[in-house]
DNA sequence: TTACCAACAGCAATCGTTTGCACAACTGGT
DNA sequence: ACCAGTTGTGCAAACGATTGCTGTTGGTAA
């Protein structure tokens, strides 16, 4: 199946293939009888231009790549579904490019991105990333860089984040606030930044409530059952929590089972908050109040941010230090969290 | 910041590009003395081919689309892992197309892997592509396609599906052979084949065994809230079921806290059985026996099929009608179900 | 010395599209 | 009849990489 390119529309019509190229774009120097008359020609014959030699004419393609550490049912989908709306109001397409939380493949993608001449490279990093030595080919690749979610500080891109630390503090601030006293905390892989902040954030409310920290209520995991783990763990304690935030998606949908089925009522005997992309909180039961991360908010932010510096080309100056936009999340209160007066 | 092309290597070397072009992929013809020295200059300028260029010479691309009617937190993740995986080992790269479940958008993305002259077409349809009158444009494309999941029936295609029937048959059979007797069915969208394959299957594993079949154990939703309404009228019910079989990971996060706060005994008052794609029925509680829909299979066997079928050619035989690939599904009893001999 | 063959390197065309420039064919004013 | 201006069209180079062909060395055998 030959393709049917501007030089068959010229041979046919016996004209030059630069006419039918301008007659395409509407260009005023083709009159318009054969200006029309190439359009149909072109129409009947299914002609669409080939976006590989455009791009090579005019040296710019518009294609993005998206590297992303792994395609969870968590958070991703959401982010995907941002970034896409947003660039194919733009006509820009992605190309996909999941590292599988590899640092080795993560630096493979980017080169990747250079190989295709991409317009721009949006980038959450690998969870081994913790330096940015390998990131240096970045430079090479000459394209405007946004990264989100899974950043490193120092960097000279943009990047849209989640407020982590502010959340967390919220989500324990908010149980605090209706009336617990034990909080007990479950968090993420502890390499990992974004589980810092949070559990920074998870620490300055106890504090900025003179809450004692008990080494014993904190625990991490690296998956729900890991979280079922420790909730049950938690639950078993002889003075066990009245509160339980639960730091993701991931966290919540294995620990909640296991609260649940301690015996405590919820959120009477213990109270529950975590920080979810906003889906599964209104499928789980009970259903639990959470701080909005919302995912496809990034999505729309990192792709609106890729497509401005794309075509301002503000990128191209050396001096040009990225900003760092911060999302804020929103509580969304699903469960009536008991007050005790 | 511009590219390194072989150009600049030739000049720096006062050798001609086609030297250069020859000295990188081993051509014997060129001295190694040279060849070496090519090579050196090569990397240290960080050359790299470029893809476009590559691709306009050989008028063959290593790119492929993927077109999927939207990208939800529910067995798309794992479809696209195991797409990637099996691409990425062959040296192709993925471009995102998702529809949003619009059949205009989904011509439209046709479109663009025409644009962009892909090698290949991986697609599973939008809900309401119905006919395929609108996936004529697939045909001008001239690229190998495959379908999964979402597929329409007599189609020249190849295609992945899943053993929709036969799981659903399984999963109720296996309802009944533990002892249930009254068995209700939560299903999705009624206008989906893959519904209506599921709810024959249901059909049928009822009408082996002899049950009576109850129009008011049987419902349809689209998502998990209207999954959870579902469940909740069914537990309210003079005759509750003993029995409930949900059709997808979408249903059964929504309908497994409704019966499982009704005040029944799971599974000693009523057994519950699902169809997943194998990350939920772990985490739920309390967990579920499901048939293993395995997305990632699928995914892999779709790339698969498309990596044979471009690397092949045999697509471009007319005649050629794909084939229909069903992956099985596994029965995992996570939950005993009682037997009531 | 001549003939011949390797070994090595360059020329030029090609893929599909765009675009600056030149040029041809008109019109209308003088 | 001539020039200026307008309108329409074509030529050719360019983007980066590849490849069939031609041409130039050097060496070896006759």
């Amino acid at each position: 199946m030959k393709r049917t390119t501007i030089k068959d529309i010229a041979r046919q019509l016996g004209v030059n293939p630069s006419t039918v190229s301008r007659a395409m774009k509407d260009h005023p120097d083709i009159g318009l009888t054969l200006r029309n008359e190439i359009k149909q020609l072109a129409d009947q014959l299914h002609y669409r231009p080939n976006h590989m030699a455009v791009y090579l004419r005019q040296r710019s393609s518009r294609l993005v790549g998206l590297i992303v550490p792994e395609v969870t049912m968590f958070f991703y989908p959401s982010v995907i579904r941002g970034i896409q709306n947003v660039l194919h109001e733009h006509g820009y397409n992605l190309i996909m490019l999941p590292s599988n939380e590899s640092l080795e493949r993560e630096m493979e993608n980017i080169q990747i991105c250079y190989e295709n001449d991409v317009a721009g490279i949006m980038l959450a990093l690998s969870r081994y990333t913790q330096t940015s030595e390998h990131l240096a080919m970045l430079e090479e690749v000459g394209a405007p860089v946004v990264m989100f979610d899974k950043i490193l500080d120092g960097l000279p891109y943009d990047s849209i984040v989640l407020e982590d630390f502010e959340s967390a503090r919220l989500a324990a601030s908010h149980l605090i606030e209706t009336g617990c006293r034990r909080i007990a905390g479950i968090f993420g892989n502890p390499n990992l930044r974004i589980t810092q902040l949070r559990l920074d954030g998870f620490r300055q409310a106890l504090q900025d409530f003179n809450l004692e920290q008990h080494a014993d209520l904190i625990c991490f995991s690296d998956n729900p059952y890991d979280a079922e783990k420790c909730a049950r763990t938690f639950m078993a304690l002889d003075s066990a929590p009245d509160g339980i935030f639960a730091m993701t998606d991931e966290i919540i949908i294995g620990a909640l089972p296991a609260i649940a089925t301690s015996g405590k009522k919820i959120p009477e005997e213990c109270s529950v908050i975590c920080i979810s992309d906003g889906f599964l909180p209104y499928c789980l039961h009970p259903k639990v109040t959470f701080l909005h991360h919302d995912g496809y908010e990034v999505g729309r932010l990192t792709a609106q941010r890729m497509i401005d510096l794309i075509e301002s080309g503000q990128y191209v100056n050396k001096d040009y230090r990225g900003q760092k936009i911060m999302v804020k999340a929103r509580l969304i209160e699903l469960a009536t969290t008991r007050r005790r007066e």
